[in-house]
DNA sequence: CGGCAAGTTGAGCCAGGTCAACTCCGGTGG
DNA sequence: CCACCGGAGTTGACCTGGCTCAACTTGCCG
């Protein structure tokens, strides 16, 4: 027998999202899923007790940004990695788990996903599985490609590299207008900087006309091929762009 | 009609490990994959070309270090992420391909799997497609643990969680001798330093007492415990070591 | 055994960390 | 509604870990 999609999915964005496991469920499927699973709503700062990821491994993001915290010895608080709308994540084994935990950086929607209907779901429903897996490596790229920006990079470059990264989830329409989804000290502690320095690059992008902070959680990218070279760890960029003025950084852009 | 286990899978690694792929799969699934594949081995410093992986996008690593590399636009080298025996690379997305480069670290077997034979492979054997789901998963959580590695640590904590990193690989027995498995130059890329603080990092390392630079590829492990507080972030396990005084180190090296 | 790349050591310098003071903003209670 | 408060963000001054450059030694491969 079919079954209506649940209407929770329906308002979930999730189900919309061609890219996503849930949009190439049946609706049975959906129905299966959302009878066993968990709808979760987190305030900013809040973070998953182990308790809950014992009984809910399984954690798909609806909306906001959900963060993996690690914390040194000493004290100083990293951000290994953001998970946002349509990331799964699987923390049934110990590696996983050993990780860090889990903390909202601003207000978010989970699905909490029952493992044995996930794993029934995957068996069964190949483009499903296809899309959990391309999504899986997706992650696995993205968190390479992070690693990639902490290794060599300068604060300016790290800086762009992550305004980059947010315009390529923002809306095709107004890609010069980038929404800097979560907090300075919180994407400090993302970059493996201090707030200090997130402030000064900004600042800094700022007086070279590169972009415009329009208010904390949004910036307009003025010079985008210039942001570009600067976020690939191309040096020569700042410093003729610091040296020559404006008119320069547009010929060597167009070349 | 069930055919026997190739040979070529008989002399390789990964069929012997448990937690990997081609230990799940049937002699029959074996027998397909094997006659669809190709065996490859690549010279220390090779790289895949982009032509092979077009051809061939899936990559397991039978033996050896093969990396993924960036490089910068004014020159400065990377290292993202390091895969070892049992790693399965998907290259079929785009995002995954623009990464970057992925050249061997040390002389290195691959095996080049055939997309259509991985595919029905994971859709048909459960247990295969677990193993396989849990090996990216992995990955994933070992790249952003790497991430995390380079946001705030120092360059001795880097390379004392690096050595952690290559112990984990080691076997159960010599645990306290961990193998070095890739050179100090791409070492200094992989943790996001230079070649000279790699260096002094290690000499400082052992001026503590803390381990004996055997050979340019083999570390003993003198003081675990230390070694691990500093890996993790205990910046007080430095100092006290280094106001202490040499007497102790020796004392304790010598046991 | 020669030649060259890899690794090491030393000296000097600078990007970004640290510390302190300040401003700004959102939330809260009178 | 406004005064207050505390955390977030910014700015400035200073300091240091690790980068840079250069010279040297070691190890590897033919």
């Amino acid at each position: 027998m079919t079954q209506s999609t649940p209407k929770a999915c329906l308002l979930c964005g999730m189900y919309y999202d061609t890219r996503n496991l849930c949009a190439k469920m049946t609706s049975d499927e959906l129905c299966e899923m959302n009878a066993n699973s968990q709808v979760l709503k987190v305030k900013r700062g809040k973070i998953l007790s182990d308790d809950l990821l014992d009984h809910w491994p399984i954690v798909a993001v609806s909306s906001g940004v959900l963060s993996l915290k690690h914390l040194l010895s000493d004290g100083r608080r990293v951000i290994a990695a953001l998970f946002m709308r349509g990331d799964i994540l699987d923390l049934r084994t110990a590696s996983s788990r050993k990780a860090g935990y889990l903390a909202a950086l601003s207000n978010t929607s989970l699905c909490l996903l029952s493992p044995p209907v996930f794993d029934t779901v995957l068996t069964n429903n190949p483009r499903a599985r296809i899309v959990a897996w391309e999504g899986l490596n997706a992650q696995a790229f993205s968190a390479i490609n992070h690693a990639s920006d902490l290794a060599k990079k300068q604060a300016l470059e790290k800086l762009a590299s992550f305004i980059f990264e947010c315009r390529h989830r923002t809306s095709k329409k107004q890609r010069n207008l980038v929404e800097i989804p979560i907090r300075r000290r919180d994407l400090a502690d993302y970059l493996g900087m201090q707030p200090e320095t997130v402030s000064r690059s900004f600042k800094e992008l700022e007086t070279q006309g590169i972009l415009k902070v329009t208010d904390l959680s949004t910036v307009q990218i003025l010079l985008l091929p210039v942001l570009r070279r600067i976020a690939d760890g191309d040096r020569v960029a700042q410093i003729a762009d610091r040296d020559s003025g404006p008119q320069f950084k547009i010929v060597v852009a167009d070349g």
